[in-house]
DNA sequence: CCCTATGCTATGATTCGTCAAGTAGTAGGG
DNA sequence: CCCTACTACTTGACGAATCATAGCATAGGG
């Protein structure tokens, strides 16, 4: 229905970082390569399934790289490519916003 | 199961900004207020019950700010507040990556 | 009068994300 | 040797979110 007759890279790149989890997964795998289950663990509440579907699309997209070290004791390494590290600076700047004007959490007290 | 004992305003803001049409909501709304369809017809593609209820959201956390100038002749304008300028960084980090990384889009031609 | 426009809400359909469990192989404890 | 836990996912069923569409009430143009 939607023609993109002149596909708006920006329009793209915000579909891609409100899709569930990606941004969380980016930060998690900015501090470090980790393996499926320990980057799970670091995002915090994703299940696999959900988790294997975004890193496939990352990885399509190249901004994560999936290397296989063992078949059989199963061991993968995650990592970010060059422009997976690059948005640092799009976590960064919600870093910055969320600590400037998301921090009247919903407290009771002091 | 969770207890976010420290509170992790990044982790909101993440969680915030990648709910579906949030960040497009906000840009739409960084070009200038507008009304309800205006708005819809400027994110695109966005259904008017989804398109409410992130509006409510974002009014209600401060993001952005509703005015009923007329209640007959339904008129309203959404405008962003001082948080929600202050996502303009947050956009134009994600600009600069798309721009950059999002180039090689899936086209077969100019 | 008829059609468009405004701002939304209501309805049923589809898609997306979640959950629980299972697969296969190895390492460690008893 | 046996049992459990860990590794990395996949699968199928379920529920929640989102979708397209229609509709309300009113005002202005033709």
């Amino acid at each position: 229905m939607e023609r993109e007759e002149d596909f708006c890279p920006i329009h793209e790149a915000i579909n891609l970082l409100q899709e569930k989890w990606v941004l969380h997964i980016v930060r998690a795998l900015l501090e470090g390569e980790m393996g499926f289950n320990q980057l799970a663990r670091a995002v915090g509440g994703v299940n696999p399934a959900t988790l294997s579907h975004r890193l496939e699309r990352l990885a399509a997209l190249g901004v994560v790289e999936k290397e296989v070290l063992q078949a059989m004791p199963p061991r993968t390494r995650y990592r970010l490519t060059q422009a997976g590290r690059e948005l640092e600076s799009v976590i960064a700047a919600i870093e910055a916003w969320g600590k400037a004007y998301l921090k009247p959490a919903p407290d009771r007290r002091t």
